[in-house]
DNA sequence: ACGCCACCATGACCATGGTCATAATTGACT
DNA sequence: AGTCAATTATGACCATGGTCATGGTGGCGT
């Protein structure tokens, strides 16, 4: 065992890595060209060049394919924002900094961001769940940022910060619903719209 | 013209209303018996004689229909609930009361509403619309609460009461989503979750 | 090298949501 | 009553998401 196949004696495991590349990279290239709604399953195995049910073994529907492919990209970008959140800053413009980069992202490609949030409600696919762990992740990180307000005494001891970060992400959605529903541009429900929500949340936080 | 038929001479509408409430009903029916995925269209459309194409002329989609067949309920619901609102206590209280009957409305049929509310966001289609219109009540609603509770002094002037309403049904709605992942029961979203989360967006609202 | 087995891949197949050309009603106007 | 335009109903039909029995492939013990 294990001397000539460097990365790994497994190459079935490495297979499947790949063809899960691959169709996350053929989802992705067909969702953003063509639209969520409008890319059939067929076409995304095609392109992925594997065939029908395949497809279904990486993804518990078409729901849950979409997931896999929002995944990478909000994993990506909540890492780099969480790395260049400013430390000293008031809590809200750190908030601020952490949503700026989601939604940008999100305005990257608004038609498939929209149906990303229409259908995150309740993902209970494989790679649904992978987001929701992602989320959890997500409130822990903003509870921290919490806790170093608290720290600094910007924040009340008696606010849980767990709490906080989950109302914090309520509004973040609601921020989103209200720029679905049409009535508002998205960078509007960024700036006057979450941005007034946090800062009447954030009242609450003070001492 | 009109002496006859004493509610009115016109028979088309007449129909088309009776034919939207069999389907109504119908739909109902089914979703609460078997399940909203499980239910098909075309058993709604027996259920409710009349054709398949017929059921697409009340609602865009089954989303749709799910939304034709909620609206209903939760309009009830709001109604019931604001009329019995105990004027006289906490702005907490008021807002508990308002949200155990729609939790308590709910509970009666989990998995429809779960369903509902996964399909809640983004609702576009004719039935969709009356819900956004609901919910825009809904929110008007609540800031007039807040608007009362601004008068006797125990919410600050400067909070403004839409956006106080948008930020705690942004609350509930979160509360809703933290049941469906399946981390808690809807009455412990209810109680200890949403009524915590409330009350710490409420501190913001002091004077 | 060989053969065996667990796991993965395949694509014909199926059920269902939704469409659309056609047919049937309705009410207004003679 | 008779004609006509407009609106609404119909159900055969289609495209697509998703399944499953069957066929292949890597890993592993010998």
């Amino acid at each position: 065992m294990s001397m000539v196949s460097e990365r790994k004696g497994n190459r079935r495991a490495q297979q499947k890595l790949d063809k899960r590349e691959r169709i996350r990279q053929a989802a992705w290239e067909l969702f953003t060209t063509v639209g969520y709604e409008e890319t059939t399953t067929k076409q995304v195995a095609a392109a992925a060049d594997v065939a029908t049910g395949t497809l279904f073994l990486y993804a518990r529907d078409k729901r849950d394919l979409l997931c896999l492919v929002m995944h990478d990209r909000l994993g990506g970008v909540v890492d780099a924002r969480f790395q260049t959140v400013p430390r000293q800053a008031p809590l809200l413009d750190q908030l601020m900094h952490l949503f700026r980069g989601l939604f940008e992202m999100y305005g990257e490609h608004p038609a498939l961001s929209a149906a990303f949030i229409r259908h995150y409600p309740g993902a209970d696919g494989p790679n649904g769940q992978q987001l929701n762990a992602l989320t959890s992740k997500f409130l822990y990180l903003i509870s921290q940022l919490v806790l170093d307000q608290q720290a600094r005494g910007e924040v009340g001891a008696d606010v849980e910060p767990l709490l906080a970060a989950a109302n914090i992400f309520s509004l973040y959605f609601g921020a989103l619903a209200s720029w679905m529903t049409g009535f508002m541009s998205l960078e509007d429900a960024l700036d006057p719209g979450l941005r007034r929500a946090l800062a009447l949340q954030i009242r609450g936080f003070r001492p």
